[in-house]
RNA sequence: CGGGGUGUAGUAUACCGGCAGUACGCGUGCUUUGGGAGCACGAAGACCGAGUUCAAUUCUCGGCACCCCGACCA
């Protein structure tokens, strides 16, 4: 991809009104584009991240016999009521008549809607378990949204939900998809941990956040480093400074919510109606639990988790390219060689952005560290007279000259790396 | 929802009750290319409304928008 026809302008500067790390590089990079309160655009390099961290998803629910559907976001009244919920959203759903007065809402959540779907195809335990998953726009009527995508009125969520017919089998599940939402955590370059929270208005269960340490989350998470117990502040009130499992003394850290799954018990199975029958031919209630994960969140926590002075320093499995190709100079040789590597690179399936514009170094240079490709290639009037060309990761300082060969080698190396 | 703050060009900002300036970015031309180049010329701006005043971007009031802290929060 060449950089001169590629939708992206980046800022010398960031707008004042951007405070955290992660919404000023995102915005001074052109990664997204703010259009109200709480509510952005994924430009292209944006929704390029972006999908990488969605096939990450992808591949780890499907790992675990996830299927994926996708639902509405537009909800008529109805199927809230039915679960007790139209009253209890309002505030946070956005909740508007049509022009025939039919009310409808805009969907933060899709227990309701996914339980109905399952409950009319469902009735017998040879059915179970079911487990779906969409990966979809949310709307909430937020109070305050902060920090770029950190906090939105209008956000990307990966929402997945499970129906057992044993508690035994849930917590299987349940497991195993704690197991995999730890897996793409570190598969997207972040450190998570479980912690105990509270389940809101979904459960009156504790239920499982994922936490990941940054200065820019909004939770306070107590952690004992002694035997790995950690909870959310805020149903620890009573823990005041030891762990109640073994007494040693716990710490408070600063984290970012980045996941939370819930047992729903037979709440809402029962209210909609998702009932199966057993082995005896008993009617039973459906156990569900749902899991959610804020994917344009996660985007803006790796960021703030990977960054420098500079700018932004992806890790390899998200950044929207594999390279960054740096052509110096305006020399015909030089384009001329940045096109014949951009071109090797791109057979081996190598995600390249090709910095071919008309503009000073120092200014490809400065750009390269801002929007944050792990490897950057140059080609210059120098790298030529040695037959070479120079490579620097954007997590080292360090360049060195490798040959053509040895580029190829080392990114798909790279490439395999990240795939494994 | 409570508290605080800010609205000047695409971005960041300055000044001012009397023709709104600078830098970057943008356009044209020439020169430039290893850390945000140079020269010349050019396009582009006071959130909205009301009030005070001879005169309002500036002062007052109202609205709107955005940001921050708190409350809230899959």
């Amino acid at each position: 991809m060449k950089q001169s026809l590629f939708f992206a302008k980046t800022r010398k500067e960031s707008p004042k009104d951007a405070v955290a790390a992660s919404h000023k590089f995102l915005l001074r990079a052109d990664y997204i584009d703010q259009l109200a309160a709480g509510i952005y655009t994924l430009l292209p390099l944006g929704q390029k991240a972006h999908q990488k961290l969605l096939k990450i998803i992808r591949e780890e629910m499907d790992a675990i016999g996830a299927q994926e559907l996708l639902m509405p976001a537009l909800h008529p009244k109805a199927i809230w009521e039915s679960s007790g919920r139209w009253e209890v959203y309002k505030g946070e759903m956005y909740q508007f008549q049509d022009k025939s007065k039919h009310w409808f809402g805009l969907g933060p959540t899709h227990e309701e809607i996914i339980t109905a779907i399952v409950a009319s195809r469902v009735s017998s335990f040879r059915d179970l378990p079911v487990a779906l998953y969409q990966i979809q726009g949310k709307f909430r009527d937020e109070a305050r949204p902060k920090a770029g995508l950190m906090r939105g009125k209008e956000f990307i969520m990966k929402d997945l939900y499970s129906f057992h017919a044993t508690k035994e089998d849930f917590d299987d599940f349940y497991n195993k998809a704690s197991e995999a939402y730890l897996r793409i955590f570190k598969r997207c370059g972040v450190e998570a941990f479980p912690v105990l929270a509270s389940g809101g208005a979904f459960t009156k269960d504790m239920t499982k956040e994922f936490m990941i340490k940054t200065k820019a989350g909004e939770d306070i998470t107590l952690i004992c480093e002694h035997c790995g117990w950690a909870a959310n502040k805020e149903i620890s009130a009573n823990v005041s400074k030891n762990c109640p499992v073994c007494k040693e003394k716990v710490s408070e850290h600063v984290t970012l919510e980045a996941g939370h799954i819930f047992h729903l018990g037979t709440r809402y199975s029962e209210k909609l109606g998702a009932f199966f029958l057993d082995e005896n031919g008993k009617r039973q209630p459906m156990i569900m639990g749902c899991y959610g994960l804020g994917t344009t969140r996660l985007l803006a926590a790796i960021v703030e988790v990977h960054y420098d002075k500079k700018g932004i320093m992806w890790p390899e499995s998200i950044a929207p390219f594999d390279i960054h190709l740096l052509a110096l100079g305006k020399d015909n040789k030089i384009k001329q060689e940045a096109e014949a590597i951009e071109g090797h690179l791109q057979k081996e399936g190598i995600g390249v952005l090709y910095d071919d514009r008309d503009i000073s170094a120092g200014e490809k240079f400065a750009d390269a560290d801002l929007i944050g490709i792990p490897l950057r290639v140059v080609i210059s009037e120098k790298t030529l007279g040695q037959g070479m060309v120079e490579i620097k990761y954007r997590k080292e300082d360090a360049a060195r000259m490798v040959t053509r060969g040895e580029l190829i080698n080392i990114a798909k190396a790279d490439l395999n790396r990240v795939n494994n």
